[in-house]
DNA sequence: GATGAATGAGGGTTCATTCAT
DNA sequence: TATGAATGAACCCTCATTCAT
């Protein structure tokens, strides 16, 4: 199983516009891209306080100025990037919550899809500074509830009270309490920051261990 | 129940040999901990980067110079906040794994202790402030590891080995993941300062809910 | 006689490529230049430590932040200030060596030189700058040795043994003490600066003077 | 031949007074001397604008305060190091013009006296800061002229006047500018801190050779 | 659009000086 | 008199943002 996630998110006025992209746009939509990249990086390595947009530019390949053709100032440019590459996630996980597959089976794709997508790619990165900043910058926090937050534990506490429903899950809590489920990776994304090199942690192991205590053992895998 | 955590940490060279400290000791003794809290508000509200020693000093209600007298630094100041406040806290957590207390109780201490004594305090920020800025901070996050954490999984692998081999619990993993039952107080803290204001989370319940599925349900309360 | 020392020290980039510079690139230049000579008036009237950027700045006419475009900090500003106006200085002086002439004659030119292209100018101040913050900056006056003093020294014992053998000159120790034949000169820089309100001190009379004891007297001039 | 200069200069308002010092005013009197003392090191160390009181204090063990009671400011303090260990030294050099010897032999003892009294002690310290720090301290240089110098100058002049008038010197011009004859003394205290690394000068041969060109060679030794 | 030189407000840190004890 | 904690002005340097080219 996988999860094709899309990375292109935004589309240039002309797409939007139907006209087909003159190569001025397209090199000026690679150049936003890139931008967002690098930013992701810097942020991701310094925070937002500590990254400097010329370091920015110089990754990104471009002059300093030509970050401010594409966004307003570096908290725009911060609240892009979560913006850009968060949202394509929602919907994977709200087609999984959707489709009718057993609850257990779910889960252990949750598992996989975040030791996989999540925490083996920069999305980590992406939820660790909302973690880490989203107390700075309210916008961001309530754009990242709005847009993905809620619609995922929405989701979740369908697909669980439906769990409940028939019987394939004992823990009721766990409809009231979906955090309950994501608490520990999260603990991962901080913990892998902070202190992996006292005391590595198996995030998929922590999971798994996790996800047997909620939901019960797997079968055979 | 309730825990004692002992405010006063350091006490001035003069105390140590035994002698009554001068009022001149006591005020700035005093001056210390105006400066210790002002900052721990600062640095709470804004962050390490973005608080202003300016601000911690009007706060304090001292000159920016004194800081210095008592910190060598911006860093050292902030190390300082954390050493002093989370300390005295893992002699309280410590005594109660070793204590003679059936795993059911501890367990329902240690909520009703974080709720208070860590969710209602400063605390929480404390932690907040660790996981946020631990990354830039691998000192921070090292002596954190050192004298806060690693004690606490010490203390907590122990009391649930002694509880898997009593017959006390049932998922023998905990032991190995102690972090499982940390993981929704983490949570917690970071879930208030963020997404509170969209949906408030009811953080004693949460946690009951989380430590019922993990040590099954409390007997009448 | 007289000596062409040139002025303009570093070309750009795109000149040394060949371009014809760029307006821009001229007033970046030119911007550069005048925070050289800023710096040095600066400087020479306060020293190193009691010299603030920001009156160099306003001197140069321009912001603070632009003399760190140019200069990596004040440090580098400095060495850079004595690297440009004392280099060419060196050639001309070893040219003098080199050449055919008389030794009395080249005598009589480096005092005639002194007098006019260093005391008489901004070298004045550069050289008494080394003199007194030398001894600070391990860095700067090692550079001095290396690139200029070390390169006259050994120009004028050359030409000094030179003359030895020739008959020109009767005390062989001044090929050995180079520096008894610039002494007077330094001292008349010290002098100036601290002492000639009170007593002025005719600086090419008093190395006229010092050079006939050490070179015999000069024919009519 | 030796030159024995008094060390203790400045007498206590108590001692002007006639009085016999009490215990405290010797206590007093002791800890500005070590003030003094402790200043001149660590301006020879530093220059002025780098050397903090801290250190001075330090060094001299007493509290920062008490260089208050001692010296107005930082300045103060600089300029009466200054006034204090250079006084006693002129009326050795002008006891020496006075007496009835022979000028090449007042010519051996200054450079001896120069090299063990001067070059050897802190005295060399206390020049090299007049020359390095004079030019922004104009009224310590205004006193080094009027207590020293000039008393000095004046000294040699006449001494140096009878000696061309009596033959014992063939460069009249040496009367005029006394100045030639120390040139190299002073250069050898500048050099002494700025290049003796790289190339060590032998200062009495450094003098000896000098005196020998000025005033012929010295008879057997 | 793209550039990058220029700007200047801002903040951490130092240290001479003061003054209550 | 002596202390040393406290003060706060001063200054170097950074970096987000602007704008002429």
């Amino acid at each position: 199983m996988a999860v094709a996630i899309k990375r292109k998110i935004v589309s240039s006025p002309a797409e939007q516009r139907g006209k087909t992209p003159s190569a001025r746009a397209i090199r000026s939509a690679a150049r936003r891209e890139a931008i967002l990249h690098a930013a992701l990086d810097e942020f991701s390595a310094r925070g937002f306080a500590a990254t400097r947009l010329d370091d920015v530019a110089k990754r990104a390949g471009v002059a300093k100025g030509t970050i401010y053709l594409h966004f307003r100032d570096k908290e725009a440019l911060f609240q892009e990037i979560v913006r850009s590459l968060m949202g394509p996630f929602v919907g994977t996980l709200e087609g999984m919550f959707a489709a009718d597959i057993p609850l257990r089976t779910i889960v252990d794709q949750i598992v996989e899809l975040f030791v996989r997508e999540v925490f083996g790619t920069r999305r980590k990165d992406i939820i660790r500074l909302i973690m880490t900043e989203g107390l700075r910058f309210p916008k961001l926090a309530e754009f990242y509830y709005r847009e993905v937050l809620s619609r995922i534990l929405a989701g979740a506490r369908a697909r669980l009270a439906r769990g409940v429903a028939r019987g394939e899950i004992s823990h009721a809590a766990l409809a009231r309490f979906p955090q309950l489920i994501a608490a520990p990776a999260m603990l991962a994304i901080i913990w892998s920051g902070l202190f992996d090199r006292f005391e590595p942690l198996d995030v998929r192991e922590l999971l798994r261990a996790h996800m047997d205590i909620l939901f019960g053992e797997r079968k055979a895998v």
